[in-house]
DNA sequence: TATTTATTTGAGAATTATTTGCAAATAGCT
DNA sequence: AGCTATTTGCAAATAATTCTCAAATAAATA
């Protein structure tokens, strides 16, 4: 019953974004695995999230101020983005419209694929921060 | 009375923006205003679109493709965007969720500034496409 | 266990979108 | 014309991402 040892780094990239609700980047990611994985390379992980993604397995919120950002998460939610300090929140409580897909669909004349619903504002923290100094 | 001539190429990128339901990146801006316009460098168009973003006179639906797109619309709408060849598709029937912005801002305990609705998918010219294929 | 074969990886070069520095051009004002 | 502030073009700089390719690793087979 020997675990397989493919894949090592490959899994340690999934299970490391399957770990976390921030929501990072490719190079945001490298650093998390530093600790425990300090010979992943950037080009590995960004050469696996491409992987991950085109199976389906992870999804991408597109870019935050210039920077693609990633999740585990693959069901449909909504986000908030703060757009000083780049957090993304996701609000689990609140729904995408997914019933309006249809709609779409027959509005574009194309296939629909998928949704994103996101807020983009300044955050909490930051807010703080900005009234502080 | 004679008209200003400050801003003329400022103005003319805009106008073209404003001539378009394209969504165009910088580069494709650029390349719009070569016939009316071959002495305005892709900088300027950069440089404008930053400001007129700034300014929110104009707006940004953010990357696709990994290229930045921009709109003269400013109005919250909900899009359609084609992940094949990056059509952009304004969907002026459908309304995007301002109202829930009260509740993101008081579960995220930030500032909501904006909200963005959008559905991805194959618009109706690259299915055509790959099915004659 | 040695051999073969396919996959995955690291390192750094290459690519691409965007931004920036700076001198020249332009516009308004006197 | 002379002065000042703004805008621009160009080329170089920057930054995120992708690519190349040889080396490492793993599985399969002998």
């Amino acid at each position: 019953m020997g675990e397989t040892k493919q894949f090592r780094k490959r899994n340690a990239i999934l299970s490391c974004l399957r770990c976390t609700d921030q929501h990072p980047s490719a190079e945001t990611l490298h650093q998390m695995l530093q600790q425990e994985h300090p010979d992943i390379s950037l080009a590995t992980v960004y050469r696996n999230l491409a992987f991950f993604k085109s199976q389906g397995m992870i999804a991408s919120l597109g870019a935050v101020n210039g920077v693609e950002r990633f999740e585990a998460n693959v069901q449909p939610h909504v986000h908030f983005i703060c757009g000083c300090c780049g957090a993304v929140l996701d609000l689990p409580q609140m729904e995408t419209p997914e019933s309006l897909r249809d709609r779409v669909a027959s509005l574009s004349g194309g296939r629909v694929d998928s949704c994103q619903l996101s807020f983009t504002g300044i955050c909490q923290d930051c807010l703080d921060k900005n009234a502080t100094a």
